[in-house]
DNA sequence: GTCTATAGGAAGATAGAC
DNA sequence: GTCTATCTTCCTATAGAC
């Protein structure tokens, strides 16, 4: 290495993330990506010699692993499932800051780039965040197939509200979402 | 009029819809569009002088106009709200496909273009839309501010199974999403 | 009303200096 | 590791023939 990068890599997949979740895959161009991140556009071609296709990928595998480790992780605890559901409400509080921000998982699934090369990194996301959520509902005495349904329409719930929230300009959908999530996902009926 | 058009006005908003809700605003290019319709680009420019973003305009206002005069007249007619809600699943099976297909709405929803040319049509698509659906709940005998929750929470929960079917590759969520809808707005709970 | 041809600029990507 | 300079391709948009 000839000389210190200027920027980390955590850093700078942040900051790649965030343009890549306001403005999507096509919107997010070389220039913005540069001003973003603060590093000129041949810089970001040394650190991701394959270009946008290469930052977009690590950004998402990136979150893929950030999900994991936290959101995930918080699931698997020992904790009474309700506690661990409302940790995973402060947490997705925290990581859409509080509905004002869109999902990367949205922005990055795009119809004609199906079977492209992000389908299958979001696709995992969202099946392995289904499954250990599932887990704690069967924790709680669900059974599995509740479970699922429970957890799928939970996520789905999750990605409606951002994307409604966005659409009439107030995080209201958002906030009455995780309001009523834990309710959603333990209640009786 | 010179000679008379290769596409009809309907036809070509059709067609230019399904390029936007495929791949966004960002992604659709004028050779992409151009495609689509059978016109050239020079063609298209003739149609719609201001480009691509007053082809998103006027795609996006007929939508507005066809949701309008479709799925919110059947929620005004009156049979019962049962009867409604399960006309208005009906119409948004065959709007999405199935689910095999993304919403415009979504699409054309940029953070970046926050306080764009499309988000106060967009808004108004969705408040529009609540209300007339909170109405039929009203009718049901439900307070105006359950009336209210309860379909912000179903137009969300529509997002979402669009969302989420992309994500995973099934039309599974939205399908479910369906199924339960005439419950979610109706039922006791 | 649609076309071909083209202007002018922005896009992704690379070469080579430091 | 980052930069400036540049290449090529694609983009939006326009001019003018038919």
């Amino acid at each position: 290495m000839a000389r210190p990068a200027l920027i980390d890599d955590a850093e700078l997949l942040d900051k790649l993330s965030g343009v890549f979740r306001d403005v999507g895959y096509a919107g997010a161009s070389l220039a913005t990506l540069s001003e973003a991140t603060g590093l000129k556009r041949a810089s970001l071609y040394y650190r991701f010699p394959d270009g946008k296709e290469q930052m977009a990928r690590e950004v998402l595998l990136t979150t893929k692993k950030w999900i994991s480790e936290t959101i995930l992780e918080k699931l698997r605890e020992d904790s009474s499932p309700h506690e661990r559901i409302k940790q995973m409400c402060k947490t997705l509080d925290e990581l859409y800051s509080g509905g004002k921000q869109a999902c990367l998982l949205n922005m990055l699934s795009s119809a004609r780039i199906q079977q492209g090369p992000f389908s299958k990194i979001i696709q995992s996301i969202f099946t392995d965040w289904i499954e250990t959520l599932a887990d704690v509902l069967t924790d709680a005495g669900f059974n599995k197939k509740t479970a699922l349904m429970r957890s799928e329409r939970a996520l789905s719930q999750l990605q409606g509200s951002l994307v409604l929230s966005r659409g009439i300009g107030t995080n209201k959908p958002f906030r009455n979402f995780l309001a009523q999530l834990p309710e959603d996902l333990l209640g009786k009926a």
